[in-house]
RNA sequence: GCACCCGUAGCUCAGUGGACAGAGCAGCCGCCUUCUAAGCGGUAGGUCCCAGGUUCGAAUCCUGGCGGGUGCGCCA
């Protein structure tokens, strides 16, 4: 069976066509096909197990009374498979499923979608390459990477780019330190955090020196912009990506800003917005001089429609580059040059531009993206809408859904704002340390003889951590607080991971006793000795592919982090369930032979959707903890 | 000043216009001779910021306030 809420929706609009084409119902020219029918879990302590709404709205349109509706669309319906019957509760459409039937197909459900055909450019992490990664950082690794995972999930070909600023005045300035202080690197820390603290003592040795240091600064960078401190900036970007790899993500492909500018994006760029009526080089006024952008017919309201693409002094501005990367991204300009650049762990080979690389690579086709996603802090929301204006204007009217902005708030430190520059950050290396620390503390605690007790200290303390970023919605501020972040029970990773684990326990019993699992064809199950407890887990367990589709288009995780929540919920729910003596009732080796195989089925489906739902947010499932 | 975001239990948050608004944490009371107690059950806790409006129906949509955050540079 397909899924059963789709099945339901179609089956309420077909009873409704044949209720409105009675001659004697006054349709009032209401077209079925295009009606919204609502299907939703029903409430618990109302009769039935999915319900529909749907009599509201035809009441109002047929002026006919709403639980007299409901009762005649009940009569002309016609049950999809896995459903008992379906009648009328009051005003709504109540439908019983059929527990044996409705069980087996939630275990025919298969976890990926269809394949879209469409491909999406997604561009997180991109932190500057001047010091180490901080909690902030760290919000915008795991909300991309899992994005990534997500869209993946929901059936999209999906490219991950991390956009190296090479040429900025950050990784000027922290290069620029290493000379100035005469700093030799001697291992005893990470190459970026020793470099973030050169970078924040040059901030201090401004108040003295501010003349020269300003003119090494710039000198760095003119050399930056001509791709000689290409190695220097390398060893930068590799001791960064160790955090993001011991985070769980990985990228397709790192994009250099000096590559972006070589490759002639910037000129390109321009040259095409040039061609636009609302892209204008003012002679007189205010813009004298300077290339600018009316954004107001995009943008309508703005107090000022301008925006400056490039300066009177001919420097471009940096929403001007921008345009130009975004342009390749969409596959409307050609030309950077590729090779490899690192194995991950995974195996994956991340690439790079690079000057010197290939124009193309065999057996892949970077960019040209349907769509593109940045995983961007809130307060870049101004610049993003620019470009994606920009897209807009230059797209001719096709390209209008071409960009999003996944725009998170920022993370504080115990209610205070991070600053880089004053030093006040947190790194995310020490927070893993510490997350780890504190997850091997409790596994050796709860479980003092387990073989892998580092892998799964590692997998709840690191899980925990990305949980903690994604649980709620982007547009929330997360003030970063050790034992929240770090918990290990409650609305968590671990306490996922856990309902996990004990599922892979109860399976590993199951295998012992000889019974071999094949989800709705297992051997063995009487699916008919299965009732209302393993209705509502399978109900639970329907979820996910819908739940997988909802985030990938509102681009939003925490949907799918919430989904886990729920899920682990209702399983823990059904395992503690005891019947009216007190006695549990759900046990799966303890129950008489049929349904035992059944339960055992519907365990290994609540496992593997479990075990999808963290693997969509790049959490590990651990199979003992 | 203008624009965007947020306002739901003591705290942190879920809640694609539908059935009495739900979790976690903190509090109180219980549950391991039961397949994993990192768990489960119970109890207590609400003017869903306020006021109007739309709707059969609003925490959800609209308007106007109030409170908080952010952004508005020929910076990146």
């Amino acid at each position: 069976m397909t899924d059963l809420v789709p099945a339901l929706q179609d089956a309420i609009r077909a009873a409704v066509r044949v209720l409105l084409d009675d001659p004697a119902a006054e349709s009032a020219g209401l077209d079925p096909d295009t009606l919204e029918v609502g299907v939703q879990r029903v409430p618990d302590d109302k009769p039935g197990d999915y319900g529909s709404p749907i009599a509201f709205a035809l009441a109002k349109r047929l002026r006919r009374n709403p639980a007299e509706l409901a009762r005649a669309i009940a009569e002309r319906l016609v049950a999809p498979a896995g459903v008992a019957r379906i009648e009328a509760v009051g005003p709504y459409l109540n439908v019983f499923v059929d527990p044996g039937a409705f069980v087996r197909g939630v275990l025919r459900l298969r976890g990926a979608l269809a394949a879209t055909g469409r491909k999406v450019v997604i561009e997180h992490t991109s932190v500057n390459p001047n010091k180490e990664a901080h909690v902030g950082h760290l919000r915008n690794i795991v909300l991309g990477d899992a994005l990534a995972r997500i869209e993946r999930a929901a059936g999209s070909e999906v490219e991950v780019q991390n956009y190296i600023d090479d040429t900025g005045r950050q990784a000027a300035e922290s290069l620029f330190a290493i000379g100035y202080f005469d700093a030799h690197y001697d291992g005893t820390s990470k190459y970026d955090h020793w470099l973030g603290e050169l970078y924040v003592r040059l901030g201090q040795a401004k108040e003295a020196d501010a003349e020269a240091i300003e003119a090494g600064v710039a000198h760095v960078m003119h050399q930056l912009e001509r791709g000689e401190l290409r190695a220097a900036v390398e060893r930068i970007v590799r001791a960064q990506l160790e955090t993001c790899f011991a985070l769980g993500a990985e990228y397709d492909l790192l994009v250099w800003e000096s590559d972006v500018v070589a490759a002639g994006f910037l000129q390109r760029g321009l040259e095409v917005l040039e061609q636009l009526p609302t892209v204008s080089r003012p002679t007189a006024g205010k813009y004298a001089g300077a290339l600018v952008m009316d954004v107001s017919a995009f943008l309508p309201g703005l107090e000022e429609p301008q925006v400056v693409l490039v300066r009177s002094d001919g420097n471009a501005m940096y929403v001007a580059k921008d345009i130009g990367y975004h342009l390749w991204k969409v596959g409307r300009l050609e030309g950077l040059r590729y090779a490899p650049f690192a194995e991950q762990p995974s195996g994956a080979m991340l690439w790079t531009s690079t000057p010197d690389g290939e124009p193309s690579v065999a057996g892949r086709t970077f960019a040209h993206g349907d769509q593109a996603v940045n995983v961007i802090d809130a307060r870049q929301a101004h610049p993003q809408t620019i470009v994606r204006t920009a897209l807009q204007m230059t797209g001719g009217g096709r390209d209008e859904d071409s960009l999003h902005h996944l725009a998170y708030e920022v993370v504080t430190l115990e209610g205070q704002a991070m600053s880089g520059r004053k030093g006040l950050t947190l790194a995310i290396d020490t927070v893993i340390e510490e997350a780890v620390r504190r997850a091997r503390a409790v596994v050796l605690e709860k479980q003092p003889n387990l073989a892998s007790a580092d892998a799964v200290a590692r997998a709840v303390g690191i899980g925990a951590l990305r949980f903690a970023m994604l649980k709620s919605e982007a547009r929330r501020v997360i003030d970063f607080r050790w034992e929240q972040a770090l918990s290990l029970a409650g609305d968590s990773a671990p306490y996922v991971q856990y309902a996990h684990a004990r599922a892979c326990s109860i399976l590993r019993a199951v295998a012992e006793a000889g019974i071999a699992l094949r989800g709705a064809d297992t051997e063995g199950a009487d699916w008919s000795a299965l009732g209302p407890l393993e209705v509502r887990l399978a109900a639970e367990v329907a979820r996910l592919p819908g739940v997988t589709a909802q985030a990938a288009e509102a681009d939003a995780p925490h949907v799918v982090a919430q989904y886990a929540l729920d899920l682990a919920t209702a399983w823990n729910g059904y395992y503690n369930h005891r019947d009216v003596h007190g006695r549990p009732d759900t046990s799966v080796l303890r129950a008489e032979p049929g349904l035992r195989e059944a339960r055992a089925a519907v365990v290994a489906g609540v496992r593997d959707a479990l075990a999808r739902a963290l693997g969509l947010l790049g959490i590990t499932a651990p199979e003992q903890m």
